[in-house]
DNA sequence: AGCTGTTATGTCAGCGCTAACAATGGCTAG
DNA sequence: CTAGCCATTGTTAGCGCTGACATAACAGCT
């Protein structure tokens, strides 16, 4: 019956498309997609015309597309802990700011400081072909590592700074966090300090700030000493937790680091609740400088790590590596940042 | 010279594709892709080969293709007025891991409670074909909502519920929380109860919470009163300067609800320096329940909205309606929220 | 005039994948 | 025994855009 099968339909669903936009003004395709990638390549008759043409017609150009076709993106993909903890948010925030003002976005996924879960993120976001990948710290899984300088792509790590390796870096050492807080208290003149871990597994980077910590008071012939809470309570509790039995000891700290503000919070009330005070009985000092720190009472000491500085220098130099800005090249040892003490009273 | 020319190269850079694994497993591209997508019209046989040679060759799907071609993507969009902020955060966080769960990203933008940034991030995320779009409140600029609405995805707004609004709302109502601020006050036997609005303009959900503080105090046949501070001070100093003027007044208030704990901390503390008791000469009541709250002297009565909640259902109701996850139904009615009302020593 | 160089635009082929349709084979129902 | 059906796999034709290359037009130069 039916002489000639129409032509196969498939679902246009009415879009439109840089194809409409170029008949309309009357060009080829091209030349509207230079309009949007590098105007400079179009003469200003035409520009005009097409800029014209597209807000009339309401187009919105399809990055998808236009990805594949480059096998380039304006994707940056940011692998971090949590997204709602007070100190990586500020990170994120920054980051997506910078980032957003050079026409890129920010695809996010958050780890829970677990490598398993940091892989799966990198993986996912590989298959989005994007334009780099931040992730935080130089602590990952084997394959990570693997997949990572495959991919062909510039890698950011935050948060961290470890000399000597490859991937751009943005961050400071956490070791150098736990010398300048265990330098803080001898001056103070304490010398009984414990040091006390986060309760999350897979912080690594709170071990690193213990080794600083532990070197620095071996250095002053003075005994370290570190706790370690329960895996599994929540920071605050932990911090209780640590405080009821480091106070317990036949001869308890006279002044004890905490691995963040979290746990320094749950310390410093549960010392105040167990009538001791602070910093007499017991020095108390944090690290984090969360929105809450200064408003406890005692006010919390503690190291202030730069969180907004971080997001903003890692995406202007993932900005850099992609030459969206002109590189302000001799920046290299810039990436290495530094943290404040934030002296307060509970030291 | 040359005879034939040779066929024009492309830059495919080496990177496993779909036809290299079905050449491999001596299948069609097709049938490897439906491995993907839908594994369950793959033989069981034919799945198991499938399988292995993805993992030999290190196959990682080019989503961007897929999502072209299909017209269908795995990203969702969220446009939130922050990121750093203390309530934000949970939301996305939630809304973020909720997403993951079931294959999809996250592509974040923030607005700062700007229309105008709303409207730059909603346009630029539908380039991505996203798969669904959620913002944050009701408000938004003319062409936002005409961009959303002929967007022909499903558009989620976060906290707040407006009744009789098109798009899935998921949150509550401010108004409410207005409500139930100066009923709480009221009930404690308070009566000069004043407003701190929120120093951030382009915070309208601030506007409709007072809306039902005046209206409750109204219906008590009280006078209502508000104080807006000077835009551009950050909130801390927003509401310093709120309580330092209200307090100046002839006849100054006996309790003061700000617009967020923020603002709230900012006059607790002011309160505090300037001799005065709270809550005996003045209670003072915030919004948000930040970390801090609870930690302040006095505590702060707050209200706490479910902030990961509203990003766990915003999310839930976005994967419904892709039916990715079964429908759960009527639970049109749940995306209705309630703030929980905190009663601590402030008030 | 002829040559080179520069600028502005177009042609063509494909990026890697999937929807629509077709084909194959085994199996049941009439 | 054959039509009809399901389950499984393949063929074809793009999705909307951009790279490499080609071309045209015109300027400046010998």
């Amino acid at each position: 019956m039916n002489d000639i099968s129409p032509p196969r339909k498939r679902r246009n669903a009415g879009r439109v498309t840089l194809n409409d936009v170029a008949r309309q003004v009357g060009v080829s395709a091209l030349t509207v997609s230079r309009f949007f990638n590098h105007p400079e390549r179009v003469s200003q008759a035409l520009r005009q015309r097409i800029g014209e043409a597209v807000s009339a017609l309401g187009y919105v150009p399809n990055l998808m597309a236009g990805s594949l076709a480059s096998a380039r993106s304006r994707i940056v993909g940011m692998v971090i802990p949590n997204i709602s903890g007070p100190i990586f948010a500020d990170t994120i925030q920054a980051f997506s700011d910078t980032l957003a003002r050079h026409g890129h976005q920010l695809l996010l996924a958050s780890s829970y400081f677990s490598l398993e879960q940091e892989e799966n993120a990198v993986r996912t976001f590989l298959g989005w072909s994007p334009a780099a990948l931040v992730v935080t710290s130089h602590f990952h899984s084997e394959s990570t590592e693997k997949i990572l300088a495959e991919a062909e792509i510039p890698v950011v790590e935050t948060w961290d700074y470890q000399p000597g390796r490859a991937p751009i870096q943005v961050g400071f050492l956490h070791y150098d966090v736990g010398v300048m807080a265990a330098r803080h208290l001898l001056d103070k003149g304490y010398r009984r300090i414990a040091f006390v871990l986060n309760s999350a597994v897979g912080d690594f980077s709170a071990l690193e700030r213990r080794a600083g910590y532990g070197d620095t008071l071996q250095a002053a012939g003075l005994e370290s000493w570190s706790f370690a809470p329960s895996a599994e309570c929540v920071p605050f509790e932990a911090g209780k937790q640590a405080m009821e039995s480091l106070m317990k000891e036949a001869r308890p700290p006279d002044a004890i680091i905490f691995a963040n503000d979290n746990l320094a919070a749950g310390g410093l009330l549960t010392a105040r609740r167990m009538g001791l005070r602070v910093p007499d009985d017991c020095a108390v000092m944090g690290f984090g400088d969360y929105a809450f720190s200064g408003m406890l009472l005692p006010a919390l000491s503690t190291i202030r790590p730069p969180a907004r500085l971080i997001g903003e220098i890692a995406a202007l130099r993932v900005l850099e590596s992609l030459s969206v800005i002109p590189s302000t090249t001799p920046l290299q040892r810039l990436n290495r940042l530094e943290c404040e003490l934030v002296e307060r009273e509970s030291t």
